[in-house]
DNA sequence: TGAAATAGTTGACTGAGTCAACTAAAGGAT
DNA sequence: ATCCTTTAGTTGACTCAGTCAACTATTTCA
């Protein structure tokens, strides 16, 4: 077969291999019921704090009103807060709240046993190239902090 | 951050991007609306003929009965046909039709370009690498034909 | 000050994905 | 041969992801 194919097919492979994986261990730890999209979010504010919506979409690759609504989600459960906007009245930049920074301990937990499952067959070097090709491939067009 | 949790991140934007690449692409060229999965499923039976619905299951990660629903749907279009079962008829092999191949090409064209489109970054030689780890990764639990 | 751009919200919709219950055929054991 | 179990596939009900368009409020700039 056409090798671009194979690759488009591996690739959504590894998507559904990691997600079927995560799937069980999150819902283990998911105690508000915000989903894989709600836990990626709160996963970015942690990292980079605070953050708008607009960025956080940006980052994720997202639609607006996607975040929108798992936001409103997020702070309706109590785990993220809209801060004093900056000066730009449109903008809402949101932090973390103390159950919020629980929250994100207990999904990273799950995640990094899933990384381990998934990516077991490759040696430390190994991932540290993929993550390299990886980084090549997404920093062209949409860098992320790195 | 973890390192786990970044290749985490790292995959799920490579998915959104060539995601949201595929998208309009494909959207031009899908007659039939068929979608994503409906694609995906005749391109693993353009390549593995006749095919069983179980075995396109485990092929593509999903469950039977997504597979089963799309495949009806690929039935009702008439871009596949069931076969004359192989002494089991439990079993319904499947073939593309001659419609399904021009359907699988029109497809491919597109999946072509968006492949080359999200992984312009990489040289030659880092797309067959990375392709190497993808398959390494995947071959330990679930070998494709490859 | 009025027009265009930007951040975010909301509604409506399609499709992906999960889970459980079901039918029908196959295989294996006594 | 008849029961029991396993396997392939179908169907129903449901939740979540994702897209698109319309809308409000605010900022920016001519």
């Amino acid at each position: 077969m056409n090798k671009d194919a194979t690759l488009a097919l591996q690739i959504d492979r590894l998507m559904r291999r990691f997600h079927s994986d995560m799937h069980p261990r999150a819902q283990n730890v998911d105690a508000d019921k915000v989903g894989p999209i709600g836990g990626m979010i709160l996963f970015v504010i942690s990292e980079q704090s605070p953050i708008t919506a607009g960025e956080i979409g940006t980052l994720l690759g997202r639609d607006k009103s996607q975040i929108s609504r798992i936001v409103s989600l997020l702070i309706r459960k109590g785990l993220i807060e809209k801060t004093a906007p900056d000066g730009d009245a449109r903008r809402a930049p949101l932090r973390l709240s103390d159950k919020g920074a629980l929250q994100v301990a207990a999904f990273h937990g799950a995640l990094v046993e899933t990384s381990k499952s998934v990516l077991g067959p490759l040696s430390r070097d190994e991932r540290a190239r993929f993550s390299e090709l990886l980084a090549k491939i997404l920093g062209a067009q949409g860098k992320t902090d790195s």
